[in-house]
RNA sequence: GGUCCGGUAGCUCAGUUGGAUAGAGCAUCAGCCUUCUAAGCUGAGGGUCAUUGGUUCGAAUCCAAUCCGGAUCACCA
């Protein structure tokens, strides 16, 4: 697409410059894909061009017309309505393009770049499981990464574990005090279950000890402060910083159990790391770096010995990055990590996928690196995305609203195995591949529902709507998918790349077998423009509206039965080129395709 | 209160430097399985693009104000 529409715009630009000794830079020239109820291919906006030469927009279209046919190749007819250049362009431009890219099984992934980016998404806490926000977060940087390396990047995952401070010290505690010593072996239950569990107990507890406390006439503050479990969770933090042999033991037992926990839910989600980064190693190089700022003169200790920065005249608020104590806070850690990152993985861009309640955190982070001077802080950026709710309204662990994620794809793949089940198909499938082609279509309904949506808005996640399997779904795509392999299988033909050389030039494309190249035609600009963005939503809404095209194209012409062999030929490469689009679209967005449904 | 983000069909969402009659899916209604997988296709109804003003040939898109919703401004992570 790309190229032709530069070579309009030039070929414009000189027409002007011809007919009215006048310059318009090709950036101001806009040429559209002409709308589906205009006959064309390309339309250029002439409105613009009119008002800069000063003459009538319907006389300068039909002046240009004239100019282009006469100038450009490939050509064929022109028309103008009002100001609307719209022009038709040769067949044999598309068929040129599906003839050089049909059996390409690279088309549309740029070539590699030798450039370094990182990216980090996850994040847990190792004091519960996953719950449905994190699978949003996991979801769009997965993808994004996918994307990147699509583009030509080397990419780095990165996930980062919340695993040391009080919320870790509290699931810690209650299971000292009230557990029988369970194991995830003894207990039946995941490791981040069992702690998840734990963390509940100790919550549930300390709200008996408050409600004790307010019951003997202490007021709500007070009670919040003295009650044991509280006073008793401090203490734990203390220990653990000071590294005492028990709860250093406790906790690293307790975390390797939720550390296999989350292995098996990455495994189900189909995500994986290149590194994964504790808090707990970096939050001290933090420290170090703080010390060092200070020495630099970026920072400030007041009074009571805790350091600051002021932010005020970049309009934001003085931080604190070090307590009284000498402890670290959330952001202190965060600049030790991304030095060690930095030093572990030089790259070019940071980016940090972390939902936009942190918006002004990472604008914090991003100030802080360029003052204290680091190569990595213009690289920093903070790929933002919004919260799920519920058609109830916003998640609360309270409420006990929370999604969890294992709960959330068991549901997918049962419902997967309902469905599939209840049409009738599975007769061929032994309970291997059922079990594989349920996870396909469970996991494919739930990603694409989650990844069809701009991932800076906040959106609503309706249990019954993501597990549709009908419209604009996942399984949709991939049932388009499974039946073209269908197709291509029965038709038995031979290599693509020798069917390819075959087509002729002036082969008479139907309206449908058309606008399916044209769409095939985009993939690349979509994933560059995916990969520029950091927005998956954007390749979802093509593959939906790709397969869409095919399926009308498949209901409208016939493939194998087609009435002379160069058509059938024709819409076999065609719907093998669109398999391989969609195959390799849905993998970005960490999609499954199985070859039969 | 300051800052940031959002408001498009009954619901969930698209709408890429401003372009032609604002698009999908779900839901509702009406058709299409004796040839390649009906998880599909075709058609119908459904809109004051939050409101008001401005910029111009032209605004859902840009600007201003207002209303509504959310986030954030923690010695929580």
């Amino acid at each position: 697409m790309s190229e032709m529409i530069e070579t309009l715009k030039a070929h414009t630009a000189s027409f002007i410059k011809d007919s009215y000794q006048k310059e318009l830079f090709t950036p101001q020239i806009t040429v559209n894909k002409t709308p589906i109820d205009y006959t064309g291919d390309f339309t250029i906006v002439v409105f613009p061009i009119a008002k800069h030469v000063g003459a009538r927009p319907d006389i300068i279209a039909e002046q240009l017309g004239n100019y282009l046919q006469k100038h450009a190749t490939g050509i064929t007819s022109y028309n103008v309505v009002k100001g609307f250049l719209n022009l038709s362009i040769k067949n044999s431009y598309w068929l040129q393009f599906f003839k050089q890219y049909a059996a390409d099984k690279h088309y549309g992934f740029g070539s590699k770049q030798n450039r370094r980016v990182m990216i980090e998404y996850g994040g847990p806490n190792t004091n519960k499981p996953l719950h449905l926000g994190h699978l949003r977060n996991i979801l769009i940087g997965y993808s994004v990464s996918e994307i990147l390396k699509a583009a030509g990047y080397d990419v780095v995952k990165v996930n980062i574990y919340n695993d040391r401070g009080i919320h870790i010290c509290k699931s810690m505690l209650a299971y000292k005090k009230f557990s029988k010593g369970e194991t995830p072996e003894s207990s039946g239950m995941k490791g981040d279950h069992l702690i998840g569990h734990y963390y509940v107990v100790y919550e549930t507890e300390l709200r008996k000890q408050i409600a004790d406390l307010v019951q003997q006439g202490k007021s709500e503050e007070e009670a919040k402060q003295q009650a044991p479990l509280a006073q008793e969770v401090q203490e734990m933090l203390r220990l653990w910083e000071n590294n005492d042999e028990h709860v250093q033991a406790l906790w690293r037992k307790m975390n390797s159990w939720v550390y296999e926990g989350f292995e098996e839910t990455f495994a189900r989600i189909g995500c994986d790391f290149d590194r994964h980064y504790y808090e707990s190693e970096t939050y001290l190089l933090g420290k170090a770096l703080v010390e060092e700022g200070l020495r630099q003169g970026v920072f400030y200790k007041r009074a009571d010995g805790s350091v600051w920065i002021d932010l005020t005249s970049e309009g934001l608020d003085e931080k604190l990055v070090l307590r009284a104590d000498g402890t670290s806070v959330y952001i202190t850690q965060d600049i030790g990590t991304a030095d060690l990152r930095f030093k572990e993985f030089p790259c070019e861009r940071m980016i940090y996928t972390v939902a936009n309640e942190q918006d002004y955190h990472f604008k914090v982070l991003k100030l802080i690196c360029q003052k204290l001077d680091k190569p990595y802080a213009g690289g920093i950026h903070h790929l933002s995305y919004g919260m799920v709710d519920l058609p109830s309204g916003r998640m609360k662990s309270r409420e006990g609203t929370v999604v969890d994620a294992d709960d959330l794809i068991s549901e997918m793949e049962k419902t997967a195995a309902e469905k599939s089940e209840a049409l009738g198909k599975m007769e061929l499938f032994n309970e291997q591949e059922k079990k594989q082609l349920f996870h396909a279509l469970g996991m494919g309904a739930l990603k694409f529902y989650i990844l069809r949506v701009d991932p800076r808005k906040r959106m609503v996640f309706n249990p019954e709507e993501s597990i549709d399997f009908q419209g604009f779904t996942g399984p949709f795509i991939q049932y388009t998918h499974a039946r073209i392999c269908s197709l291509i299988s029965k038709a038995d033909i031979g290599s693509v790349h020798t069917l390819v050389k075959s087509i002729s030039e002036d082969y008479p494309m139907h309206e449908l077998e058309k606008n399916l190249i044209r769409n095939l035609h985009e993939f690349t600009s979509i994933i560059s423009d995916a990969a520029a963005q950091y927005n998956p939503a954007l390749l979802a809404n093509y593959l939906y509206a790709l397969a869409k095209e095919y399926n009308q194209f498949y209901q409208e012409l016939s493939v194998l039965n087609a009435s002379r062999e160069s058509e059938k030929y024709f819409r076999l490469i065609l719907s093998s080129f669109t398999t391989d689009v969609l195959k390799r679209g849905l993998s970005l967005l960490g999609i499954n395709a199985p070859e039969k449904m």
